[in-house]
DNA sequence: CCGATACATTCCGATACACGCATCCACTGC
DNA sequence: GCAGTGGATGCGTGTATCGGAATGTATCGG
């Protein structure tokens, strides 16, 4: 059960954190997360993105709390903060495949 | 289970999918169509928004396929494509729900 | 203390997006 | 056909945001 009134602010908080999924990049952050933790260089290789940029995305996530952060010398380890996280992208994956199936039975007839 | 291989093509399609919902003005359209279809004029009055504008929101929301649109005479109606919509709301909701709760136990010690 | 490494942050140009205004289109009733 | 209503679409503007280059900060080894 939802809230039963929804302020502005509460609306803006769930459109930032809806925000922080809304980003192929990011995307790409989390499905690399999936195995476990990583660190920044470990998901520069994993990702193909530019550090800087990743770790502005990785700022974004975290302040989102999508994602824990766990500092060891000079290494930051990320990490999926939560099952819920991928449990969101697979309801819309999930949402995916069986719209793409039905379009390809369109297509079929 | 989602799928093995995150192509670019997919990452953006279920980024866009996500975008759909990260927007203040676009949530309070889906939250005032909890109780049903609403007619594009209705939802103005719903949500206060512009009618260009929301007119806008509603492409953005059917072309990612979260809204069904319903012609009849003038007028359009909007609906819900999916339980599966407000699922993913009440999804984040919880967790804001919860994250609060134990910000709030935090601040109780 | 010095250099090197791992991340973070700032600055910048380019693009994308939200919103309002005006206009256009589709349908209805006279 | 014509006027009126409900919606959609195009344009202009301000703002946010992505991505890269350069710079800053913290930590480790020597």
């Amino acid at each position: 059960m939802p809230p039963a009134r929804m302020t502005p602010a509460l609306l803006a908080i769930v459109a930032d954190r809806f925000k922080a999924f809304a980003e192929p990049a990011r995307l790409q952050v989390l499905y690399a997360l999936r195995s476990g933790e990583l660190s920044v260089s470990e998901l520069v290789e994993a990702t193909g993105l530019g550090q800087a940029n990743l770790s502005k995305h990785l700022q974004v996530l975290h302040a989102a709390g999508v994602v824990s952060r766990r500092k060891d010398g000079l290494f930051s380890y990320y990490a999926l903060a939560d099952g819920d996280v991928l449990k969101l992208c697979d309801l819309v994956c999930g949402r995916l495949d069986r719209e793409t199936k039905q379009r390809q039975k369109a297509l079929a007839r």
